[in-house]
DNA sequence: CGCAGATTGAC
RNA sequence: AUUGUCAAUCUGCG
């Protein structure tokens, strides 16, 4: 209590399930963003000082292991040394003997095994140990926010608070205008990225971290391969580490100015007319020029940078185009068509996910329709949901389309003898009580049904600011706002005819919510619209009258049903 | 508001 | 067993 849980574990409750999470997270947060901090003042030993109380904190321990031993995928998986941990005691004694041997650790080498990547291609991953892997969660803790706190504003890849989505947009509107200029893109790719990248000249961009010694340490771990033996490692950082992605950010940072991006004096977020753009996602980059001749000359350039840190481009996946022929990035397509440029899903992306879903139907052959439901749902809302910022209405209708016939089909094998109105019958409809579909596959015992693509509402992407970081304490307000802005879409309106209505049923005079009375403090009312929502998609209450004029009321769904004796259908509230 | 589980996508 | 980082989303429970 006394040290905040900074200093020791004899502070706190030797029970794993009573740790206080909420307060280790918070002491995490807040040295982080003073690492941020002293980074961006440039007080250098303040730094260093901040980084070696990380590097001590009992805090940062504990939010460590439960990160590795508890919430990855990876949690059971172990390393060579055979070692997980999986229960409560288990977590709690990894995270004694983690803290206790902090200094004097010795790394060990990673597994070695190989999964298959999108181009056939094997990739050779390196599983560290669950200890080794709560090490390293706790040295990012330290080294992460230093470099945030430095890095290039368009580098997109691994950083936390950024997605592909704001690389995309940032493609979009450096190039969107029919007045654009930047028409030539040189659209590049490394090859082997983690593995290559150059021990001695990432370490001495690291500098005099308080932690350099144990990155060391795992840079030179080497590899144990089933059959194989051991292998000492000379270059590379493991594909599968923990701060493997934070250490190519490292020894990519300075790509951009290496690219011959200048920046204008007067605001260093905007780039000077003439000079080249470049984003960069993880290994993946592209560079927005004025001119063949441009990208030509950005490709020599980075070239000569990249090799001394031991990195060369990958030709296969290294392009130079004109904006009209269009080129692939993260998933989408973008091409300038009559003046404008478009975004949406790539060719080899919506391929993907075709032959997911028809491998799916294959396999649930001779299932139930919810089964169907519980398999396919998550993949179209998943899908759906990653390419909604952009142009892919008509990537969508043609699923649907796809879909449609998977369904029918899985339809028809499952009643081979039946007449087709039969199956339309007992299997489409018009589920959906928003929409006036009858095509819908469904359920009918539950009323569940497979949800269309094209419903996804294309919403624009809200763009990071060019240099945010969630480890920016100056920022705190600017990231609370856009969380706030992000989340209840749906929440805002029903909020207000909630309170207007004093959450009370007009027609009979109820409370809407199941609550013996009406939130009297503004945490109840936060409590409140958040139970309304789940009432809304159970469809517990519905909204009477036109959903989006200022006359609509809020109404207990059984309550419309008896007065307009089901004349009306509940009106779209969207969802 | 707190805890937990799951899926999708990028690399 | 297939690891890691990041983002988005959904669903449970108190
Ligand atoms: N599934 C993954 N697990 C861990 N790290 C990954 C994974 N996918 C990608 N990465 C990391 C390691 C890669 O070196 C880096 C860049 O990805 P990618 O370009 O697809 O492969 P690569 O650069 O290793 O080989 P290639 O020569 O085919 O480009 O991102
Ligand atoms: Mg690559």
């Amino acid at each position: 209590m006394a040290a905040l849980g900074v200093n020791g574990p004899e502070d706190d409750s030797p029970n794993w399930d009573n740790v206080a999470w909420r307060r280790h997270e918070e002491n995490v947060r807040r040295l982080r963003g003073r690492i941020f901090k002293a980074t961006k003042d440039g007080d250098w030993p303040q730094v260093r000082n901040l980084q070696k109380l990380m590097l001590r904190s009992w805090s940062n321990t504990l939010v460590s292991v439960r990160q590795v031993a508890q919430h990855n995928a990876g949690r059971a998986t172990a390393g060579i040394d055979g070692q997980v941990a999986l229960t409560s005691p288990a977590r709690m004694d990894l995270a004694e003997q983690t803290h206790r041997t902090a200094q004097s650790f010795m790394p060990l080498a990673v597994k070695r095994v190989y999964i298959p990547k999108a181009n056939g291609k094997q990739r050779p991953l390196g599983i560290p140990v669950i200890s080794d892997r709560v090490h390293q969660a706790r040295h990012r803790n330290a080294l992460e926010p230093e470099w945030e706190a430095r890095f290039e504003p368009k580098s997109y890849g691994f950083r936390p608070g950024r997605s592909c989505q704001d690389a995309i947009q940032v493609i979009h509107v450096t190039a969107c205008g029919a007045t654009a200029q930047r028409l030539w893109v040189l659209d590049a790719d490394l090859t082997a990225a983690f593995d290559k990248i150059d021990h001695d000249r990432l370490l001495a961009t690291i500098g005099n971290f308080p932690g350099r010694t144990k990155i060391r340490g795992w840079l030179k771990a080497g590899v144990f391969e089933k059959g194989k033996g051991f292998t000492p490692t000379d270059a590379g950082t493991p594909q599968g580490g923990v701060i493997s992605p934070l250490l190519l950010n490292i020894a990519l940072h300075g790509l951009e100015e290496a690219a011959g991006v200048r920046k204008e004096r007067s605001d260093p977020q905007r780039t000077k007319r003439g000079s080249p753009s470049l984003i960069r996602y993880a290994d993946d980059m592209v560079a927005l020029c004025y001119s063949k001749q441009q990208a030509e000359d950005v490709k020599t350039r980075l070239a000569a940078w990249l090799a001394p840190r031991g990195l060369t481009f990958n030709e296969d996946k290294t392009r130079i185009v004109h904006l009209d022929d269009g080129f692939d990035f993260l998933g989408f397509t973008a091409r300038r068509r009559n003046g404008k440029l478009l975004m949406k899903p790539s060719k080899a992306a919506v391929k993907r996910v075709r032959h997911r879903l028809s491998a799916e139907f294959r396999a649930l052959r001779g299932t139930n329709p919810a089964t169907v439901l519980a398999k396919i749902n998550p993949i179209v809302r998943g899908w759906a949901n990653y390419y909604r910022g952009a142009a892919s209405s008509i990537v969508f209708a043609a699923l649907d389309v796809h879909l449609w016939r998977l369904t029918y089909k899985w339809a028809c094998h499952s009643h081979p003898h039946k007449p087709r109105p039969w199956i339309v019958n007992r299997y489409f409809g018009r589920y959906n009580p928003d929409r006036q579909d009858r095509w819908v596959f469904g359920d009918r015992n539950s009323g569940a049904y497979l949800p269309k693509f094209a419903w996804t509402k294309i919403v624009r992407h809200r763009l990071v600011r060019g240099n945010a970081s969630p480890d920016d304490p100056a920022q705190a307000g600017y990231w609370a706002e856009r969380r706030s802005k992000n989340q209840p879409l749906l929440d805002r309106r029903t909020l207000h005819l909630l309170r207007r209505q004093h959450g009370t049923c007009p027609i009979c005079g109820e409370l809407l919510l199941h609550a013996d009375r009406e939130p009297q403090s503004p945490r109840e009312w936060e409590q409140w619209h958040r139970t309304a929502r789940k009432a809304i998609t159970r469809q517990i209450i519905a909204v009477y009258g036109n959903g989006l004029s200022d006359d609509a009321r809020l109404v207990h769904s059984f309550c419309l049903r008896r007065t307009t004796g089901g004349q009306q259908e509940p009106a779209p509230l969207n969802s």
